[in-house]
DNA sequence: CACCCTTATACTCAATGTTAGTCTAAATAC
DNA sequence: GTATTTAGACTAACATTGAGTATAAGGGTG
């Protein structure tokens, strides 16, 4: 799983390091997904990442490849996520700025297919972003979630107090308000700033937060790779409403339920079956088989398959989910 | 402009540069306008850019202060685009793969607070895309276009014919089809496969069409800039439709018209005046400012302004276009 | 000043999409 | 056979969109 060449600069003024890091996703109707290192050891969990090598002819080409290679199968889809790039992400010794880009990558593979490999194992990303799962209602953490934020509002003055109080109810939603799923990566950046992720203390930041009220204490990542799965997350999140990615997860044949369970788990909200069904027919995402399922638990349902044409038909259509807030448009002439 | 401190690696087997190009927009209700450098000389047109500096704390922070210098004004809205990185972009003379990262950024100013700069200019972004601007209907260019595109199309067999029409068809729009604005990235790309723009040729890209056949021939950008400014085009005309993004280009106050022609401008396309009112008005963009501008040519405009609070209101909000071919969705429980 | 041109701004209407339900069908478990 | 479970069709209320119409209020011109 490493690379070989590093590739290390050595300017007079401070260093550049390169490297990739992946989000690789896979997803069932139970959970999405994602594949990380060392799980068992003592060592910070982290996602699969490795120094850029410089015979890939494009960036892209060469995350594939090497992801190819550890996941042990042709990859569908690929994505460009962010390039992350702190300073003092690895802070060095000598005082010199030591500047380590990570270009973050989202890949979405079928988990079944993908071989083992005692080095990375496949966990939920619920475990990293526990408040990010509502399929079930509000889970548990959002108390101290919310006590960590109330905390951080109370303390401000007056203008700065308001100023608090409408990005946590952006980002978290406000009474009677609906949650944004496409917001994981600003949830994760507030709490990052108020202090409540382990991370933040450990890298120095000023936050308000006392190390104490830390939430979730035993699941550290390595360096900023929160911040990378909290990107990808999101980026992911917001794609199966534009675009059929969702359909990269499956198997060759599932069923409507299927799709929708596989879609909730990544957006981690429940949906509404007759609208979720209406939806994916009406876009003409999929086509029957002409086979059922019998193990359903009730009646057998069809199994229908992904309509491969659809990626050269369509700019723009993806497996649903409700309108964020508003709607854009106006008309045209 | 330039800036100091250009950080080379230089390991064995390669050595890895990395700079930061911006895309640098201004709009009036006439036209998008991008900063470039050297447009008189016979150097090829550029973005600016310069090499990464060591010491600014995050990418974000050393782009905005780096374009404020360049613009001379603080900036508003600031966001990173894509990571280019093509092995062979300045292919090195000693056969070692030199990787030139290029970290692609786009900012967006109030072009009238812009201070003046010898070196650099505003020229429309449409001189370097002609295709893209349907304000006035189909553009002249488009039938080189077509006329390129369909000679791709004729040459190839059966099955790949089928595969090249779809994706032609997709990108600049079949009969009956709505044009999709936000798949200039997209159009460019299928442009520089089939070799109908210059540089593809310059390049030595593996292309179809013979170098008599490339479009615009005059307006050669530098290294893959055309391809970053594309990348700033389809991400900003995207983002102007979740996002309240074009007030950042807007001045102080203006009218409903001066606000439907900037959008115009941008996405390149023209839009329904009554709608496009109505669904600013209810999007609770903008509030009254109390004047009234009386050189409208005919009967005086209110002049109104952004409301600075809908930055902390609302996660999605942005000033209309009509919606594209499906909307997403499902329902929720 | 009457008339025309231009832009501003308010409204209407039909088509379509969305939300949230209900109702029936077809299997398994006991 | 009855209860339970999931599949899948259908419906009604409401919101959003796309396109068009009508009136208001300026300036310019004979």
């Amino acid at each position: 799983m490493t690379l070989p060449n590093r590739l290390r600069s050595s300017s007079g003024t401070g260093g550049v390091t390169v490297d990739l890091s992946a989000v690789i996703v896979a997803a069932s109707p139970d959970g999405p997904r994602v594949l990380v290192r060392q799980p068992g050891t003592n060592l910070p969990v982290a996602l699969p990442s490795g120094p850029l090598e410089a015979h890939h002819r494009t960036l892209d080409a060469g995350l594939r490849s090497w992801v190819e290679e550890l996941v042990g199968y042709r990859l569908g889809y690929v994505e460009q996520l962010y390039t992350f790039g702190d300073a003092n992400r690895h802070a060095s010794a000598r005082g010199v700025p030591n500047r380590a880009l990570s270009i973050g990558y989202l890949a979405l593979v079928r988990e079944s297919r993908a071989k083992q490999d005692h080095d990375v194992t496949w966990v939920s990303w619920y475990r990293f972003f526990p408040w990010e799962d509502r399929r079930h209602g509000e889970p548990a953490v959002m108390a101290l979630v919310r006590e960590g934020i109330a905390g951080w509002i109370a303390e401000a003055p007056g203008d700065e107090r308001k100023h608090r109080e409408e990005r946590a109810g952006l980002a978290f939603g406000r009474a009677g308000e609906r949650w944004n799923e496409e917001l994981a990566l600003e949830r994760y950046e507030l709490l990052y700033e108020i202090g409540l992720v382990p991370e933040a203390h450990r890298d120095g930041a000023a936050v308000w937060a006392p190390r104490e009220a830390v939430i979730l204490e035993g699941d550290i990542l390595l360096a900023d790779h929160r911040r990378i799965l909290a990107t990808g997350i999101s980026r992911l999140r917001s794609k199966i409403k534009y675009r059929p990615v969702v359909f990269e997860l499956m198997p060759p044949r599932f069923t409507f339920l299927q799709l929708q369970r596989t879609v909730e788990a990544l957006a981690g909200v429940e949906l509404h079956k007759p609208n979720f069904r209406r939806l994916v027919k009406h876009q003409g995402l999929v086509e029957e088989t002409g086979a059922v399922a019998s193990n359903t638990g009730g009646r057998p349902a069809r199994l229908i398959r992904f309509r491969r044409d659809v990626l050269l038909e369509r700019p723009t259509s993806g497996v649903g989910l409700p309108a964020a807030t508003s709607r854009r448009d106006l008309t045209r002439n």
